[in-house]
DNA sequence: TATGAATGAGGGTTCATTCAT
DNA sequence: GATGAATGAACCCTCATTCAT
């Protein structure tokens, strides 16, 4: 079916050239249908790019949310929260940055309402494994969930950068202990 | 001075609305010159681009270095440090995510090149003073200084920006103690 | 179709202005189609450009070539083939000016190979007629057929475009008279 | 003295380029003055080309009368012609074009009045030189002498790009030979 | 359901020219 | 006499979108 090849090739095209250099000329080609078969399909740009985020961020979601589900120690669904995210990051390069950094001047206001509403959806999901980790186990320091679900998710953005920069410096492995201790230890050895 | 002036516009210009989208009518605009006067004065996009970038690091080390000549503990200097990052980050929106995210496809790889090299010379800058924490005063973890520097940036960017998005459910103070919290000690509130 | 339209424009507006200074602007508002729909047909510019000088190249060979099928002594048909580049060079003033004399500074290295080729083509087109007449006839004189090639067209443009700036002074069969006469007999009654 | 050194750069850039792709920054820069100079010195672009084509025009036809003041033989003189001709148009590239041929559209009407009647100027210069040929020394044959003159530049012209960009096939002596022996006998070996 | 020719607003860039110094 | 910063019109080109088929 179009619809598919479509956003398909959306996700590939915005992944590669983020939302405001992806052009529908290249969205149609890599698709393998007419240009005018997007116009068919979806509304217009914007909207193509919102269903892409969407569906990147429920994929993520689910992912996540199935791992969580299997009766684990908190620390081990967080390695795994932190494991999954990376795959996402370092497999799809530029995704995590449409999602949460694309700026957005130019996108009709009620599709950025949307994203926002989407993004927010997905820190708060985010959110609430934290504070799970707070409650139930008492593994979680008391911070706000929200701030330390993005503060994670910039984390693993701006390593994943760095490391896809410099790939002979590092391995994934050392990518993901890193991770790992930074977002749970942080940075002193130790604080009174 | 016409240049001054179109670099504050760039500054402006390139942060609100990101490289692609930014348009030198604009900037033009903004700077209250003729477009023409954009390239007497610089060759093109993106080498004006490049200029403000260079500024906006060169800025930002400067303030920072500043405040590490000073004769004080460790902690306190990276406390400062991230007060210095914060107040950047807050005052113009889009400047860090312009620096360390700019999805580069269109721009020229020479321009490009000398972006990655600034990137870079920038978190060296900000790992050798994690360096120094881990060496002087065996207050910072072993972890790779490197990778810290971007994690340490990827965090205060992305809480930032969470916080513009939220800026009724927190205070600037909340959000500073929040990022001290978690880049130095983390998540975990214990870990043996 | 509009292709053809464009053609047609652009050859227009190629040959009233040559290379440089014809606007795609001109080119679209007199094929009537908006500039984008040129770019929908043709790469750019130059590319346009080429299309037109091909067009026009094959088009006087063909002409040319059909005379020369007939079964004419040489004479005539060296008359016949001057009749033909007059017909052409007064047709469309300026076109074998842009064919044989383009300066060619700023068009792209490839498609300026290619004219180069296509006119070398021609002359040799025109070479081979020359040959014929020096070995089959022994009618023409035994120079480089190359360069009498090119010295032929050089006459016959010159002449044409100082007849075209004083046609009160003579008829066209004034022009065609000399141009032979000049050509085959060159400027000196006798030469021992 | 600027207004030399100008002129001298004007020569350069627009035998190099052409008219319309000549910029009076390249000028400038050549001639090693400010932009405002070339304004100083000359009411503008076309003016200034009008100057250099002048100079150029009156420097050949005073070469050339030097030569013919000589009390050479009629046809060594037509010779000493071909070959100050010949001088001229593969020293410069692309003067010979410029003066001859360059496509005027976009120069103010009265510039190329100027340029059109100093261009007549010096074909009935030539012309005279034929005519005292036809008339002196019954050596030329008698068409008309303005024709003759447009065709002989035409053919020099020609072959001397067709040598330019064939050197590697012929030498200079073959190229003065050949115009020689074209212009003054013609194709044709005999004609009853 | 799907196409693709056609559009036109808007983008980056060039360059002859002006003018205060 | 000479400068060079500043201008703005005009250039080539891109691309999201439309619409007749």
């Amino acid at each position: 079916m179009s619809k598919d090849k479509i956003i398909q090739a959306a996700i590939e095209v915005f992944s590669e050239n983020g939302y405001h250099r992806a052009s529908m000329d290249e969205i149609a080609a890599r698709a393998q249908v007419a240009k005018g078969t997007l116009y068919y399909n979806f509304p217009g740009k914007s909207q193509l790019f919102k269903t892409v985020v969407k569906q990147g961020i429920e994929d993520i979601m689910q992912r996540t949310e199935a791992e969580l589900n299997s009766p684990l120690p908190m620390k081990e669904k967080i390695e795994r929260v932190i494991r999954d995210h990376l795959d996402l990051f370092l497999e799809s390069r530029h995704f995590s940055h449409i999602v949460f950094n694309e700026i957005s001047n130019g996108i009709e206001q009620d599709v950025l309402d949307e994203l926002k509403e989407l993004k927010r959806k997905y820190l708060s999901f985010l959110a609430s494994i934290i504070e799970e980790g707070q409650c139930e186990e008492n593994l979680c320091r008391a911070v706000d969930a929200n701030l330390a679900a993005a503060s994670i998710v910039g984390t693993l953005e701006s390593t994943c950068n760095y490391y896809l920069n410099h790939q002979d410096a590092y391995s994934r492995d050392d990518l993901e202990q890193f991770a790992f201790t930074m977002i749970t230890q942080g940075l002193f050895i130790s604080f009174e």
